[in-house]
DNA sequence: CACGCCCGTTTTTGATCATATTGTGGGCGC
DNA sequence: GCGCCCACAATATGATCAAAAACGGGCGTG
């Protein structure tokens, strides 16, 4: 069995538990991150710590600030274009790939995964949001078998996360975007373009929020 | 000054030894890569070389081999494929980003690389030819200033780099890529789009060289 | 006389190492 | 051929050293 947090080393678990702070936007950007916070507040040693922080900002999830600190990059406008460019490319690419090989199962749980995703949005529960709408793509991707796509989808998923939270947190989760519903339809229909499309369109909703809010912070 | 070497934290250093080890090919695919090996190997403290592995696995430079063995991963058809699908989004977005902030000097140290790539494939010298043909691409596109796009092009190459370096073992450096010289002309006359198009029929002609020899292998 | 700036001290934080611990693979015996 | 045992390599901890940033006192100035 796969029981999360039970054999996997350390180093594993707290590159995980650090990742998913910067995803779902538990860090905000410009908050410095430091080694010895981290291993009082995740109870680890220093070692799993320092290893967990390298891998996140050769990810480009974390940046070092100067001689030796490390924190939240912030987003610029033209750092997210870049962002928007590469995610334009990949995600409706991954979706491609995937559709052929979705069983039903999968698309159920993708079904199971959106619900949840407009249940947050319902309560008004941003890191819901954030979680299981990263879940949703996620999932998806995955079954494309394409590793390198999907390693690449994971790098931008990590540098797109923190701006998405301070999106969300100043506008609020009201006109999110979500054609999840036109994806699960062409996803059952196998129409691997369609769904494509359908990936895009949200993308593309979504960085146009992101864009926009981006845009007002700098005036 | 940037004295290399000098006053950069060990780890760093370690990280970017390891680095080109896997960018020009010292290392070859399956080949197995232990800790204790390279603590030896590069006289370091094994802190410092844990980080650099944990690093450049996160970047899919190395692969983690089932229980905690480390190797260079080999390059499938088909992970060859989504690579390629990357780097023609993304190399010629960064020749195109790059022109118009080209000055003459940085004009003139490219051509310069160029002929240090022309003389390592007359002299059959395969990590010459590597590494000044990585130079010519990374100083072209560092010019670009877009940061994201950069990581994404590291990224690439330091999962393409061991590829090509089989491939070249196996051809020899005849008949290798080379549109530098209408890359640069297309610099001189500050043609963004026609940089662009020379970029890209330079991955392109890479490209079909590799996927032919990777064919050729499977088969 | 009050405010601000500069410099030295202190404290926090990061880097590296030596070492204990644990888990895995291979060899040996049954 | 199967399972147990041993050795080795990787993981994780804590200590130690060095550096940078924050703090505070003293000085100069308005």
């Amino acid at each position: 069995m796969n029981a999360p947090g039970a054999k996997l080393p350390e180093h594993e678990r707290t590159y995980r538990a650090l990742r998913e702070m910067v995803l779902y936007g538990e860090l905000s950007p410009g908050q410095p991150v430091t080694i010895q916070g981290l291993v009082e507040a995740l109870g680890v040693g220093m070692t799993p710590v320092r290893e967990a922080i390298r891998r996140l900002t050769s990810q480009g999830a974390l940046m070092l600030k100067g001689n030796r600190r490390v924190q939240v990059p912030e987003m610029t406008l033209e750092q997210y274009g870049e962002l928007a460019l590469i995610r334009r490319t990949v995600e409706p690419e991954l979706a491609r790939r995937a559709t052929p090989r979705l069983t039903d199962d999968d698309i159920a749980d993708l079904a199971a995964e959106d619900a949840l995703v407009d249940a947050a949005i319902e309560k008004g529960d941003v890191r819901g949001y954030l979680a299981h709408n990263h879940l949703f793509h996620a999932k998806l991707y995955a079954r494309s078998g394409a590793e390198v796509l999907m390693s690449l989808f994971d790098i931008v998923a990590l540098r797109a996360g923190p701006s998405l939270r301070v999106m969300l947190g100043r506008h609020g989760t009201a006109n999110l975007p979500d054609m999840h519903r036109e994806a699960l339809a062409a996803m059952r229909a196998r129409d691997a373009e369609a769904v494509a499309a359908a990936i895009l369109g949200d993308i593309e909703q979504g960085i146009t929020q992101v864009t926009r809010s981006l845009t007002r912070a700098k005036s």
